[in-house]
DNA sequence: CCCTGCCTGCTG
DNA sequence: CAGCAGGCAGGG
C-alpha cells in the first residue's frame, strides 16, 4: 500500500539516509524543477550549498533537515509523495526526480516527487526561518511535555473534532491522516467527537496512545539500506499493521463490528462505531 | 470556520 | 473521464 509520509516514515527515511550521506560534501547540484526550491532562488540555493559537507540529518514534525558544516541547514518537506534516495550515479533516474545532490563519494542524493508538493528551503547560519513553517510547529508527540494536560489545555475548548485537532501541526507536530485514525482507534475515541467533549480519562488515553502508536509503527517500518534501495523508498513496511486506515467495511480487529468510513474535515476517516462510540 | 489550489496516477 | 488520494498555504 502506498501511504503518505508521517512521523514514522520520516524517521525511517532519516535512519536510512543519514548514515549514507553524513560527512560527505555536496559537490554539485542538478535542479530539474526550480519551483521545488521555495527559498531562496534556486541559483542562490546552489551557490550556498555547493562545497558544503553534511554534518547531520534530523527530523522536526514531518520536516527533514540537512545540517551543513557551515551551520546553514537545508529543510525539506516531502508532503504527499516526496522521496529521498541515495544511489550510485549510474543507476537509472526515478521518474519525477527534481533535485540531485552530487556527493563526494560519487553517489547521489536524489529527491523525487510525483505530485510535486514537496519543498526545499535553505536557512543560512544565524538567519531566522520565517519561510518553511517549521517555527510554527507545536510539540513533538514523543516528548514528555506532550501529555494529557497539554492536549486538554490546547484542544479542550475547541468545537472542532478531535481528529481535526490531531492534524493541527501547530499543537502536535508529525501526525497525519493515517496515524490520527490509528491513534483514535486505540484510544477508543470517535474521530468525529468535538474536542471539547472529551473526558479526563479520554485525554489520558489519547496522550498515551500518541507516542505508543507512533513508536510502534516506526518500529514496524524498520528496513535495511539495501531493501530501501530495492524498493525505491516506496515500501513502508508498517502498512500490514494498520488496524483501521484502509480497512473500511472490514471487521474491527478488536470487536468484529464493521469499520465505517466517513469524511471529517475533508479527510477520509475510518473508525469502529462500537469501540469508538460517538 | 470552510473552501480551493497545488499535482499526478490510479480506480471505477 | 470524473473522482479521489491528502499536507499545507492562502483566502473568503
Amino acid at each position: 500500500m502506498i501511504i503518505m509520509p508521517e512521523l514514522p516514515e520520516i524517521e525511517t527515511i532519516k535512519s536510512v539516509i543519514e548514515p549514507q550521506i553524513k560527512g560527505l560534501a555536496i559537490e554539485n547540484i542538478t535542479v530539474n524543477r526550480p519551483e521545488v526550491i521555495a527559498q531562496p532562488t534556486d541559483a542562490e540555493f546552489c551557490e550556498a550549498v555547493i562545497g558544503q559537507a553534511i554534518s547531520a540529518m534530523s527530523r522536526r514534525g514531518k520536516f527533514l533537515m540537512l545540517h551543513l558544516k557551515n551551520k546553514s541547514r537545508i529543510i525539506l518537506h516531502l508532503r504527499m509523495t516526496g522521496c529521498l534516495l541515495v544511489m550510485p550515479s549510474h543507476y537509472p533516474m526515478e521518474k519525477h526526480t527534481h533535485i540531485v545532490f552530487h556527493l563526494s563519494n560519487g553517489k547521489e542524493l536524489r529527491f523525487s516527487d510525483t505530485r510535486r508538493f514537496g519543498r526545499f528551503w535553505l536557512i543560512r547560519n544565524g538567519e531566522e526561518d520565517t519561510y518553511s513553517g517549521i517555527e510554527k510547529l507545536g510539540l513533538e508527540p514523543l516528548s514528555a511535555e506532550c501529555d494529557a494536560k497539554y492536549l486538554q489545555s490546547r484542544f479542550g475548548k475547541r468545537k472542532k473534532t478531535i481528529k481535526q485537532c490531531l492534524l493541527d501541526q501547530s499543537v502536535v507536530a508529525g501526525i497525519g491522516n493515517i496515524y490520527s485514525d490509528e491513534i483514535l482507534f486505540r484510544a477508543k475515541i470517535c474521530p468525529a467527537r468535538p474536542a471539547g467533549s472529551l473526558t479526563a480519562e479520554e485525554w489520558k488515553r489519547l496522550a498515551e496512545m500518541i507516542p505508543e502508536r507512533l513508536l510502534y509503527f516506526t518500529t514496524k517500518n524498520h528496513i535495511t539500506t539495501e531493501e530501501y534501495l530495492e524498493t525505491r523508498g516506496q515500501d513502508y513496511r508498517n502498512t500490514p499493521f494498520l488496524q483501521v486506515y484502509g480497512h473500511a467495511d472490514e471487521p474491527c480487529p478488536h470487536c468484529g463490528e464493521t469499520l465505517v468510513r466517513t469524511v471529517i474535515g475533508g479527510r477520509s476517516s475510518v473508525y469502529c462505531p462500537n469501540c469508538q462510540k460517538g
